[in-house]
DNA sequence: TGTAATCCTTCCAGCTACTGGAAGGTCAAG
DNA sequence: CTTGACCTTCCAGTAGCTGGAAGGATTACA
């Protein structure tokens, strides 16, 4: 059993935002020690560690809570999980190609600096390639 | 000269939000028209989706300001431009690493539903996979 | 066994980045 | 000349933390 500490550590997450999560019942302490200590298991680090990924992303508090509803409620059906995952997995490709657009921007801007002479506005030519469509999430 | 309605829908961003960019000084009007109605340049167009990008993807707006300032301001040495932007290219690429396991998760989790029976419990076999380090921003 | 350092607890205030709504002015179309 | 879709400011509220105070628990070391 780890304390509060440790799985802000294993989890990548700050100590507040894991008692914060307790809080909100995102995702709650396997148990309390005599001490009132949150006491965690394997199982909720790795939760952590999704919700972690998935609100990095702009995935909402309530958009993870029922993710992570996906694997622990046997009662859904089969094909409901199926549909949020790959409602998901979808918004994750959009945000994958912004992702490298972002990324060819500056990767452009960079490559403009090599020597000392900074050309005007690079950001222009690169950003009228406008491709993608608004996430809006 | 396009106005508040115009830039929000070519930029993907709420009215609200651009009116928002205005006001702290992120991205401001061109001008203002005689009866107050801010008017936008394909600049600034562009500018704003710029900055929804980097917001989408976890950046500041105090950092989209630092950003949008390597482009305009002229007085700044090369190198540091240079500096900044590869910084948030790794960033970036942490990134692009934690949205791929994100996305692998949730693939999993699709495919395990193919049929009607849902293992127990897939997150935990995927979510092992810790390789990538937090990104902490 | 004491005590210092480093945890942990709750509670509450404050912050960032919007977001919704009211009250009201502007503008193009019919 | 009015209807409807714009725009304006202002102010209050929300999501998701985040920092700090006050105090108890645990560990580590003399």
């Amino acid at each position: 059993m780890l304390t509060i500490g440790d799985v802000a550590r294993a989890s990548g997450l700050p100590t507040k935002t894991v008692r914060y999560y307790a809080d909100i019942g995102l995702v709650q302490p396997d148990a309390r020690s005599q001490s009132g200590y949150r006491l965690y298991s394997d199982t909720e680090v790795r939760k952590l560690i999704f919700v972690r990924r998935a609100r990095a992303f702009g995935f909402s508090v309530e958009e993870c809570r029922e993710l992570l509803d996906l694997y622990g409620n046997r009662d859904r059906p089969s094909r409901d999980v199926k549909n949020l995952a790959l409602q998901r997995i979808a918004e994750i490709e959009r945000k994958m190609l912004e992702l490298e657009m972002l990324h060819k921007e500056l990767s452009h801007l960079a490559d403009a600096c090599r020597g000392d002479d900074r050309p005007d506005c690079p950001i222009l030519s690169n950003l009228a390639d406008d491709s993608v469509s608004p996430t809006g999430s």
